[in-house]
DNA sequence: GTCTTCCAACTATCTGTTTAGTTGCTTCAT
DNA sequence: ATGAAGCAACTAAACAGATAGTTGGAAGAC
């Protein structure tokens, strides 16, 4: 019999429930097959999480931040933060799968490129690069936001042209890295 | 009792499907939801499209097309090119989620961006403009494309920062389609 | 008349959720 | 030390409502 330990299992649910949630969505997530992969009984995702919003809110919670503080956000060099963005994207696609599944059934409310629960720092510091001339003036920093962003995710699964994957090769990812780097300083430098 | 006109049923429901797989995707779209919204007997939609994929598949490619044939491909001006998506992005934002959520769900095989089913002619035409110097050279065109749209659909639903609607002020729209052409021009003018 | 279009009712299955009960560890009085 | 009590972790089974898909026939169009 297995030995007991409420958080391996739930440990075990979260990362079963990760996989799942990435793979087919809120809707298209099924509990039996969570609980499967997980090795663990359905009730005891109830017992744990409420229900199955409630499992995804964990979930996404327990990754939002990690997507977020997996790149430093470096004001100062864009191309730099793009790049990491881009990294990251290709490391764990699951993460950027599941936010951007979530922000498409609309149960994230939160921006999460505008600096996420924080309170729009991120905003701030981009002005602040702004008034030291580190990146273009008279542009909108949630535009700016938006920009680096979308461009580091371009070859994500969010992406409407081809999915970047690791199974890439290194010469891709670097080719892109470079054309990234270079569009977001061409985008935005001085 | 409603006049029998077999094409008009077909358009209805086809309007209704786009509506509901819009908003919620495959998996969360409900047949009766459909066929309901349309005013048509549930029946219908098996007859006329098969399942609940099929009539999926003839909601995708009635729009697919529409989107991407929406804004012209002017590779000799990329900035005015993703202005036009942006805005199209803007008009129709149904559309452009249910091609977000086709890629996701793993049922959209093409690559939109990359010229559709037209076989990549839009690479091509990259390349020429690249020739022509009014894009800069030594980027894959791939990854031009990639970008552009990219840039174009940052404020879309599939984006990761703030979701640009109709409902935004037009002094809104117009600070994002000058950010958006400068960006373009910058990342990728010579 | 007959062919197409339409529909109400039906079925089988799936799915999230609950329930009732079991198991094994910990605690504590004896 | 030891046995019972208490409790958190776990399980199997069942439930109710939802859901995709089907059927057989009615009714309009030609």
């Amino acid at each position: 019999m297995r030995v007991r330990d409420a958080e391996a299992t739930r440990r075990r649910l979260l990362d079963a429930a990760t996989a799942d949630f990435a793979a087919h969505g809120i809707a298209g997530a099924r509990v039996d097959r969570i609980a499967n992969a997980a090795g663990v009984n359905k009730a005891q995702i109830y017992s744990y999480f409420g229900d199955k919003l409630g499992l995804f809110h964990a979930v996404y919670r327990m990754h939002a931040d990690a997507v977020v503080d997996a790149t430093p956000f470096t004001p100062d060099d864009l191309p730099g933060y793009a790049a990491g963005l881009y990294d990251a994207a290709v490391a764990r696609p699951e993460l950027f799968r599941l936010v951007t599944w979530a922000r498409l059934e609309g149960v994230a409310a939160d921006e999460i490129a505008a600096g996420g629960g924080a309170g729009g720092w991120k905003l701030r510091a981009v002005e602040e690069a702004q008034r030291a001339g580190t990146v273009a003036a008279g542009l909108d920093p949630a535009d700016v936001l938006a920009l680096v962003t979308a461009m580091a995710l371009a070859w994500s699964a969010a992406g409407w042209s081809v999915v970047a994957g690791p199974g890439d090769s290194d010469a891709d990812h670097e080719r892109r890295r470079r054309a990234l780097r270079a569009a977001v300083a061409g985008a935005l430098g001085v």
